[in-house]
DNA sequence: GCAAAATGTCAAG
DNA sequence: TTGACCTTTTGCA
């Protein structure tokens, strides 16, 4: 289940099964049939990730895949085993296989139509070309709330409805503050976390944004309830401070928040 | 057996 | 702001 740190571990992993490799493609389901034959047989050269897209290279076509809420990908060692009638696309190479399921997108696309998604997504702090300036400018220049715009992929790419309310409740800003009060220093405080938060996630799989004195054990592997700070924490205590974490609908999701840590 | 929910996004009204 | 779409898992009859 995807924020943008499962998406670039997911690319390092299939540059890693597969590049330089002849592969395979295929749409099990079909709804991928076209798609699959046009790119079956090619070498795949280069894996990209911007935000929560996934590209896969083979030379001048592009495999464009968006996991949305659902999609999952199982990448293992071969043989595949028959597919799931739900796989849309599989990719079979020397020694591993990929089966991808449920993803909101998954589609050829030329460079030039490569080049116009990168174009209407924002700043990825995962990315070498990451730009927190410019991410800043849309913020301050946005009505919205902060919490509303973390959201928002042409502002910042990659974060999800976790990583938004984890990142505000770690730097003591309401998800109701408005964007454009934000001041610089906190914004910069908020890109370094939310860069680090992303890196961790990346290498371990999975995302923890608790320090180790917020959790009820304090060595060995993080439990899954205690990774978190508010996130799905409806009314239970604030790690940090012990008041009753709040849940709010916020651009069409839940935000998780402190009202004490982060008041309004 | 079915409803609801889940780390997402877009288009229609 | 709402509904539609993609799939699996969980919880309740």
């Amino acid at each position: 289940m995807p924020e943008g740190h499962t998406i670039h571990r997911l690319a390092r992993r299939v540059r890693d099964s597969f590049r330089g490799e002849h592969l395979d493609v295929t749409s099990p389901q079909g709804r991928f049939a076209s798609g699959a034959a046009l790119v079956d047989g090619r070498v795949l050269r280069r894996v990209d990730a911007h935000g929560k897209h996934l590209f896969l290279g083979f030379d001048e076509l592009w495999v464009h895949v968006h996991l949305g809420l659902f999609g999952t990908v199982t990448l293992a060692a071969a043989p595949a085993p028959d597919p799931r009638p739900t796989v849309r696309m599989r990719m079979v190479g020397g020694s591993r296989y990929l089966d991808l399921r449920g993803p909101t997108i998954c589609e050829v696309v030329t460079a030039a139509h490569k080049a116009t998604i990168h174009a209407r997504l924002g700043s990825d702090p995962l990315r070498a070309d990451a730009r927190p300036d410019d991410a800043y400018g849309r913020i301050r220049r946005r009505g919205a709330p902060i919490g509303a715009v973390l959201l928002d992929q042409s502002v910042v790419a990659g974060v999800g409805n976790v990583y938004r309310s984890e990142v505000l409740h770690r730097a003591g800003v309401s998800p109701f503050l408005p964007g454009r009060l934000l001041a610089e220093p906190v914004w910069a405080g908020i890109w370094e976390d939310l860069t680090a938060l992303l890196r961790a996630g990346v290498r371990s799989g999975r995302i923890v944004t608790t320090a180790p004195e917020h959790r009820s054990r304090r060595s060995g592997r993080v439990r899954r309830d205690d990774a978190l700070y508010v996130y799905g924490r409806t009314g239970e205590a604030c790690r940090r401070c012990g008041a009753r974490v709040r849940a709010d609908d916020l651009a069409a999701r839940r935000v998780y928040w402190c009202p004490t840590c982060q008041p309004e």
